[in-house]
DNA sequence: TGCCGTACTACGCCTGTCGTAGTATCTTCT
DNA sequence: AGAAGATACTACGACAGGCGTAGTACGGCA
């Protein structure tokens, strides 16, 4: 089971990764995340909601209403240029992220 | 750079992974992780002593003074038998982290 | 009519990291 | 001897992000 602190930092990457192949809804986000977990990490309404707009007030989203569909009108989110940018810069700080954390929890030395 | 909300939650099993080889005190963890880190994270002092007072306090540090040094006694920090067994957990919970953030990012399916 | 799934909002708690700052001891240099 | 610097640690409060809980609202379907 994979924990909020262990995620935390990690799940704007994760959305912005998502919304680089096509833009997407709240809705349908948890349930990409919740599946792409295989069941080991169930994001919370609250937590996107929160993070999508967040990403948005950064300028990293832009939104739109869908109407077409029937119900309650969806708010789909894509990337924006900045989004895609800052997209490149949370890969990276992933990779630097994962390679201090490997480095130290494999118990391997730094030399 | 490695941000705070990037390392967050992972801190605990850096600290734990250093441990398993052999005790230390907060001064020098705080070295070895900065020198291990390639100057890409520098780990304060208030985040390093606040993270190993919790670890203690889960029980899953033991700490003793060593007063062979000469100058202030040092806080010695070693392994717990909890301590050895959370480091299992936490690293199990590190792959799962870094698959499911790899699967996402990396912009590839989840199937 | 009532329930389920979808879509979203509000409010406040909790934890962990960080900023800032201060204390104290010992070594080294001059 | 005095000062600077490294070592070793503590205190206090700010802040952000994820979460718990709860509520609103709409459409479809039986």
């Amino acid at each position: 089971m994979i924990g909020a602190d262990a995620i935390r930092g990690h799940i704007d990457l994760i959305l912005l990764s998502i919304l680089e192949d096509r833009p997407s809804y709240a809705y349908e986000l948890s349930k990409t995340i919740t599946d792409g977990s295989r069941g080991e990490y169930l994001i919370k309404q609250t937590t996107l909601y929160t993070a999508v707009k967040r990403l948005q007030s950064q300028g990293l989203l832009d939104s739109y209403e869908d109407v077409s569909t029937s119900g309650k009108p969806r708010t789909y989110y894509k990337l924006t240029a900045a989004g895609l940018k800052q997209l490149d810069v949370k890969r990276a700080e992933w990779r630097s992220t994962r390679a201090l954390v490997d480095r130290f929890a494999d118990g391997k030395d730094t030399s």
